[in-house]
DNA sequence: GCATCATTACGACCGCGGTCGTAGTACGGG
DNA sequence: CCCGTACTACGACCGCGGTCGTAATGATGC
């Protein structure tokens, strides 16, 4: 169940796409991400390609057109990408991440009281 | 200040054993990483000079050896990549990665009131 | 002094992400 | 019916991480 799934920055941002959408054709890839740099069409299409043969994303047709839509979920990746990233710096330890993350990063202080609210109301579903 | 440095598996490896050591030379490197699969004494050579042009070592001269030493923090380089991250995922928003660890990862009970704590202390700081 | 060994230098190679040009093909308008 | 256009297919190329073999060089033991 759920294989790693590492998307490099261009493949991501596809995928973005898509789970925006749902689904779309090359040219709507394409268009949708003509901001930050241009980039040859045929470029968004060997992108897909590869995608599919690695399995994130299968199409159909229509006309002569592919429709490609995304096999794995946004949640799935961010899994994956978050727990490869706990597991390289700091052995899995997701209490560590939390950690680096509220002493060396910025936080605002309302953020801080939501998170503090929630780790509560996990604490309390835990105890069950 | 701090431009972002992003380590891949063996390099980072070859960073931890640096920053547990101090500095070492390219033999103790490789002896210190040759458990999980062996690489050849070069492979870990190569790496290092490579890591030399890049900037995130340097090295000094014992008799024939080089001892290579870190030019970067652990704790740099954390910042970075987890930043990194967040950026990519979470459009920089750390709040919604810490989100996502309390919902989506596993965290014990013990380590969820730790972090609540933490959480506190940070407020209590915060409102000074 | 010479063979051997330790150590670095260098260049080859692979796979992957990303980039594109060009070729093939089918559709649609004149 | 034919031409241009809209697509996809395919292969080339680059940079980077990783892997190694081999060459050069200097120290060491006999």
């Amino acid at each position: 169940m759920s294989r790693s799934v590492h998307l490099a920055d261009l493949q991501y941002r596809i995928m973005r796409v898509l789970w925006d959408r749902g689904e779309a054709s090359v040219a709507e890839v394409h268009e949708e991400l003509s901001d930050d740099g241009t980039r040859a069409l045929t470029t968004i299409a060997t992108m897909l390609t590869k995608m599919e043969k690695k399995g994130v994303v299968d199409h159909r047709t229509a006309g002569r057109q592919y429709i490609y839509r995304p096999t794995v979920t946004e949640a799935e990746v961010h899994r994956s990408m978050v727990a490869d990233l706990t597991d390289r710096l700091f052995q899995g330890d997701v209490g560590a991440l939390v950690n680096h993350l509220l002493t060396e990063q910025e936080i605002d202080p309302d953020e801080l009281s939501r998170l503090r609210k929630l780790i509560a109301r996990r604490e309390r579903e835990e105890r069950n």
